[in-house]
DNA sequence: GATCCATTATGCAAATATGCATGAATTGGC
DNA sequence: GCCAATTCATGCATATTTGCATAATGGATC
């Protein structure tokens, strides 16, 4: 019959193409295998196959590492274009599983991950034992799209459309710094004596200091002289006097070694959406795991 | 390291992915088997795999036809995207390839692929007899950009950007008709004449009217009373006397059951266009292939 | 320059997937 | 209503792929 179908262009090993990606992607057999769950002789194999079925030079090997070569690099922007699909086929499968067994990733803030989520998680787990919880800690923004995460824990409010978000109840943040800093810069005691503090910043800071200055306190990019992704980092040079922090009340009360900056001042309300993709919405397991979530939270 | 990253949705086996696909497209597992060169117990197994592995049931199993779920069907959507960019990866490794054996398809219309290419073709047999070459005869215009075809002869100038076209000498075509019809209807010899007349069209017969315009031949849709997208059955229909038909010159005067309509007439002419995908041309199987048929048709 | 560490290559046994042959079930035509 | 033609399922021998253990190689560091 029709012999002009065009299967035939599609016929080469996909799994070689995905070994291919992942090699290119993570920069080694050896990490890619890792990535995996392979071993790297097999991951190493596959490619060579894949450089043979398709006639093509993918890695000049240029001693312990694997450089891609031209050849290489443009068709690896076709080969990953392969991989968002497997991607959204990965999470459509896992939104129309009916199956609750299995794995769910949660991603949240470090702080959020270490203080908030361990007893609600321990909960889950006596709760609904089939189910894996793998938990992210992570204070960048995972990407949903992508599925770095089935449900996240987010302090701002999500705005794509196929993001479906819950908000939880509020935190209070305030702002804490060591007696000796304090003493350092003359015990402040207004918002604007702050003007010219030392505040210990994150890599995004706008969310920051649009709270602050609700608060009253007109501060600038300038006044971030130290700069951290991590929470842990960033509490750890609080208490080492560096500088004045932003934690919730929860955390940075318990501390002993600091104290609330201006204590009479407003605190920032630290809002937390649970945030789900729309197609992994309609699994049962991602339901389950979300409206756990929801309501222990909220 | 990294546990956020988004390989895990990307594990499943894609294979069986590709699997699914044909299967899903062709209808059936034999026919998938047969597309990909495989058994149909193969992919039957490998569909079954995927349906455990996803956690999804794809098709309903309705006596001996597979029906798709509503679950496959809106996984199938994502899988076609996989295929489409896994067309891609086989394009550009095509077009990168250095090797000269292999396979080139060449699609052509049916009287072109039967009365032109064959000696042309033969000739290329002898000369690169590395190169494996497939026929394509069909008066559909194949998809290039899904690669359908590596190489098309077209009748019309092609005017996708990604396509490179060159043109190659002209045909004339005429009209041709039975002689009994041809009594029958009066022995027209004016165009003006033909307007009652029957004439066996295409699927398409833009280009065929305005061909027979341009002769001066003034007839609408409605002369086309017979249709068929076969060339052979159009040519049948002529010599049996069904209406009047075009073909080229090279054909139509060594036929004696038929003669030309209005010998006086001014000749169609067909133009022909040699045209491939401008990333397979970077290949060096493909250039020459060109190159030859260019030269040779030209 | 010697050593350590992480990488890629290779040999081999075990696990897995594939093709073939066959059987059962279903459809469509006469 | 029966027959022929397809289709999917299954058992089994064979091919292929995979993982493991172990080299071999190349950078980095002191």
């Amino acid at each position: 019959m029709q012999i002009c179908m065009n299967w035939r262009s599609i016929k080469f090993d996909w799994n070689r193409a995905r070994a291919f990606l992942v090699t290119a992607e993570e920069g080694s057999l050896s990490a890619a295998a890792r990535a995996l769950g392979m071993v790297q002789s097999t991951l190493g194999r596959q490619v060579e196959a894949l450089e043979a079925e398709l006639g093509v030079t993918l890695f000049e090997r240029a001693g312990r590492r694997l450089v891609l070569t031209r050849n290489g690099r443009d068709l690896l922007e076709h080969v990953r274009a392969m991989g968002e699909a497997a991607g959204q086929v990965s999470m459509s499968a896992s939104g129309q599983s009916e199956l609750i067994e299995g794995t769910i990733r949660i991603s949240a803030t470090e702080t959020f991950a270490a203080k908030r989520l361990p007893p609600v998680i321990a909960k889950l787990r006596k709760f609904q034992p089939e189910i894996t919880v793998e938990v992210c800690a992570t204070n960048k923004a995972v990407d949903l799209n992508r599925r770095e995460a089935d449900i996240a824990l987010r302090h701002f409010r999500p705005t794509q459309t196929e993001l479906i978000a819950r908000k939880l109840s509020d935190d209070n943040a305030f702002l804490y710094a060591a007696p000796d800093y304090l003493a350092q810069i003359g015990d402040p005691s207004t918002p604007a004596a702050l003007g010219d503090a030392d505040f210990i910043g994150f890599e995004n800071n706008d969310v920051y200091l649009k709270g602050l200055k609700q608060m009253g306190v007109e501060i600038t990019e300038g006044n971030f002289r130290l700069i951290t992704d991590s929470h842990n980092v960033h509490w750890e040079l609080v208490k080492a006097g560096a500088g004045i922090g932003v934690t919730m009340d929860l955390i940075g009360d318990a501390e002993p070694q600091v104290k609330r900056v201006l204590p009479d001042l407003a605190p920032v309300p630290v809002s937390t959406w649970l945030v789900t993709h729309r197609e992994l919405n309609t699994s049962r397991r991602v339901r389950i795991v979300f409206d756990f979530l929801a309501e222990e939270l909220s």
